[in-house]
RNA sequence: GUGGGCGUAGCUCAGUUGGUUAGAGCGCCAGGUUGUGGUCCUGGAGGUCGCGGGUUCGAGACCCGUCGCCCACCCCA
């Protein structure tokens, strides 16, 4: 043991490797198969921003920016932040580039909250999504719901239900909250002890709170979705017809209104009935058509999800999914008992043709290495010693069948396992 | 931010009212089998008992502090 000292990963992080991290490849590269085939293509945009990106975007009284954001100073004094969502970033991306439009663009990106970590909830954590710029058409809130249900679907999970609302648009929304606020100043007193008193700053995040006092005082008051204006209101039906005629169930969550200021019109999120507890939402988002101008842009309308990586793998898991995501098997594995380095030959052979390839290192004994061969989880095992290196062959063992092996020649192994491989 | 549980080997965990050299299983390494993995047998390596202080003749155990992990509330992915 070395006597410097140690250190483990911060709070709320983890590192994810072995196993484990086949799993997120296999996500992420479903996730990014499915996104090309709806027309998203990827973009990389900073991790941090100017804290003013996320403070217009998503709201300074959200939970999320006020109290939980990684805000820090640079050297030369900006005020900057670690991303708590990915929206914020790429509509600042746009608003910034003027790309054509419609824009649609996929991600996958960490986030970070100051938060007390616990089950399903990180203080890094994980996103993939997409964002649609340019058009307020229903058809596009259609097209990302049904890329994240099918994405859902494509890692197996069946226990997952979608929840969609609308905000209304600046002007029906505000008059609803005009109505929601005479609704609630009737009802003060019955509100739980948080809201009581701030009940006035932003009455729509009451509709979020779980708890009796406040679900008894909001349900029985005005819902949004009945006094959306017309607009708004056939926006919302077509999206919910789309869905329908693509075969997607949606059920009206009349108090879903999520953690952002930036959303307009459809909002939407996706839970788990397979996650037991309070973090059960896989991934959501919504339309949001005053965020660019909020950043400084011209009046865009978007739409997007996200959804948490470390969600979906535990809702997974929850589902009793344990078929991995991703196969790493090897194809073949050398074990080379010769003086001559000759695996570091032979293996680059392989590679360059194609083959996933494995070795053992630092001149072990055969049984040594015929070990690591089958805990690598190859499906060959590649044997050269003296005998083989004379006689140009190779011992071609099957690790997956009993004692199968047999000798091949040098010119012909390509050959060989290409047929064995079916390649 | 509030509350509960827990920190002993790489992993999962034992460890008696405080008592001498801190254990098991799995994993790892080597040998049995100087050319063959998955089974079996034998042996081995690996621990400042999270960290710091205190009580005591003596602390893995008791007390205080601290850091960390897990879980719940809140909110969210």
């Amino acid at each position: 043991m070395s006597e410097n000292p140690t250190f483990n990963a911060p709070i709320g992080t983890r590192d994810v490797l072995g196993p484990d991290s086949a799993e997120w490849e296999g996500l992420v590269g479903l996730f990014a198969t499915l996104a090309h085939r709806y027309g998203f293509s990827l973009i990389l945009s900073p991790l941090f921003e100017d804290v003013g990106v996320f403070h217009r975007g998503i709201g300074e009284e959200s939970e999320v920016a006020s109290k939980e954001m990684y805000v820090f100073e640079d050297r030369a004094g900006r005020r900057l932040a670690l991303r708590p969502e990915g929206t914020a970033s790429v509509v600042r991306a746009f608003v910034q580039h003027h790309p054509l439009t419609p824009f649609k663009a996929w991600y996958i990106t960490p986030a970070f909250r100051y938060e007390r970590p616990q089950a399903g909830r990180y203080r890094q954590h994980h996103q993939v999504g997409v964002e649609a710029l340019g058009t307020e058409d229903p058809a596009l809130d259609v097209e990302v719901i049904s890329l994240a249900a099918r994405f859902y679907d494509a890692l197996g999970l069946r226990q997952v239900r979608l929840l969609i609302n609308s905000m209304g648009h600046d002007a029906c929304r505000a008059s609803y909250v005009a109505l929601l606020r005479d609704h609630l100043a009737l009802h003060v007193e019955e509100l739980c002890d948080e809201h009581r008193g701030v009940w006035e700053k932003n009455p729509l995040r009451l509709l979020d709170c779980k708890k009796e006092e406040c679900v008894a005082v909001t349900s029985a008051g005005p819902m949004l979705i009945d006094h959306l204006c017309d607009e708004c209101r056939d926006h919302f039906t077509t999206v919910r017809e789309g869905l329908k005629a693509i075969g997607i169930e949606s059920e009206i969550a009349p108090r879903l209104v999520r953690g952002f200021d930036y959303y307009t019109r459809t909002t939407f999120e996706f839970v788990s009935d397979a996650l037991g507890n309070a973090q059960n939402a896989v991934g959501g988002g919504g339309r949001y058509d005053k965020l660019a101008e909020q950043l400084g842009g011209d009046p865009t309308s978007g739409i997007g999800f996200g959804s948490g990586v470390e969600r979906l793998l535990l809702a997974r898991a929850a589902e009793g999914h344990d078929a991995p995501l991703l196969d790493r098997t090897l194809d073949v594995f050398v074990v080379d008992t010769t003086e001559e380095e000759y695996a570091t030959v032979l293996v680059d052979r392989l590679r360059g043709a194609g083959f996933s390839v494995g070795r053992a290192y630092d001149h072990r004994s055969m049984k040594a290495q015929m070990k690591v061969a089958d805990r690598s989880g190859a499906r060959y095992a590649l044997i050269v010693g003296p005998r083989e290196l004379d006689a140009g062959l190779v011992t071609l063992r099957d690790l997956r069948r009993e004692g199968e092996q047999e000798s091949v020649a040098l010119a012909q192994l390509d050959q060989e396992l290409a047929r064995r491989l079916r390649r």
